[in-house]
DNA sequence: CCGAATCCAACAAGATACTG
DNA sequence: CAGTATCTTGTTGGATTCGG
C-alpha cells in the first residue's frame, strides 16, 4: 500500500507527532501486516495450504476465482515474507510445490480467530447494514425490525 | 471492494463451482469482513475507541495521519456495520461522539490476537524479506546471515 | 466543530496473450 | 505446467474547497 502519507496536517504537525510517538506512524510494523491481510487473497491461500502443500494449478483449482496473475503475485509476496516456501522439481513438465512455513502456520492461529468471529457475526453485521441503509433511504425506523 | 470478479475461468466453470460450494465465492461473508480490515484505518479507529468514546476531532488528533475525509468515511462504514455508534449533541458548536459497540468490542478480541502476532513476529518477517530481496538482487546466499 | 462535495493521482487487480 | 508481459479498468484515498 501507499508509503508515507501525511494526512492533512502541516509538516510541523507531522514532526511533532513523530517526536511524540518515537516513530513515523505510517511505518508501524503492525499496519504493515494488517495491510497484507487486506490483499484479498493472502488469507485464502494461507488457509488452503494449511494441511498439505499444493502445486500451482492445484491452488488455482482450490481457490476458484483467482486469476493466474494474482495467484503468482500473492504467492511471491507470501514467500518473500517467509510465510510460504517454494520448491521447484525440474521434472518433464516442471512442477512447483508451495507449502506453508512454521511462521505462516503460527500466523494462521490469529487468523482463525478472526475467521471464526466473522463466521459467527456476519449475520449481525448484515442486520446492522440493513437497518442503516433503510434509515438512510427514508424508512423512519419501522419495516425493518 | 469489487463485486463479482470471475478470475480467468469460463462461465461454465463458474457455474460448476457455484453448484459445488453452494454459494458464489466472491460473496463469502468471511471475505467481506476481512476486506474491512484491509481498509487501512478501521483497526486503528476501533482500537482507539476501545476504552472511551471520542469526538470527531479527538479521533483525528489520536490517529495522527488520517485525513478528515477518510476519518468520516471509515466511521460511516463502521457505524453501518454496527461496530460503532454515533451520538449527536446539538450544543452551540455541535459535537458528535463516537463509541464502540458491543459487537465492535467483541471483534476487538481476535484483532488483538492478530496485532499481538504482528508485534511478536514482524522482526522475523523483516529478516525473511531482507533474505529474499538480497537473493533476488544477485547476492548468492552470503552477506545476509 | 463536523462534516459533504469535487477533483485527481496512484495503485490493485481482471482480461488476454505469449513463453520455456 | 508454471508462469510473464501488457493493457485496461475500478477503486482507494489525499488535497482542496464549501456548508450548517
Amino acid at each position: 500500500m501507499s508509503r508515507l502519507p501525511r494526512g492533512n496536517q502541516s509538516p510541523a504537525d507531522a514532526e511533532r507527532i513523530r517526536k511524540k510517538l518515537g516513530f513515523e506512524p505510517a511505518l508501524c510494523p503492525v499496519r504493515d501486516v494488517l495491510d497484507q491481510l487486506g490483499d484479498k487473497w493472502t488469507v485464502l491461500i494461507l488457509t488452503t495450504l494449511r494441511h498439505e502443500p499444493r502445486r500451482f494449478s492445484a491452488l488455482q483449482r482450490a481457490v476458484p476465482d483467482i486469476s493466474k496473475r494474482m495467484l503468482t503475485e500473492t504467492l511471491r509476496s507470501l514467500e518473500r515474507d517467509g510465510l510460504v516456501t517454494r520448491a521447484v522439481y525440474p521434472t518433464k513438465p516442471p512442477s512447483v510445490e508451495y507449502a506453508i512455513s512454521a511462521l505462516g502456520l503460527s500466523m494462521l492461529a490469529p487468523i482463525d480467530a478472526l475467521v471464526a468471529w466473522a463466521d459467527a457475526n456476519h449475520a449481525a453485521v448484515n442486520r446492522a447494514r440493513a437497518r442503516f441503509d433503510a434509515e438512510a433511504a427514508g424508512t423512519p425506523a419501522d419495516l425493518v425490525a
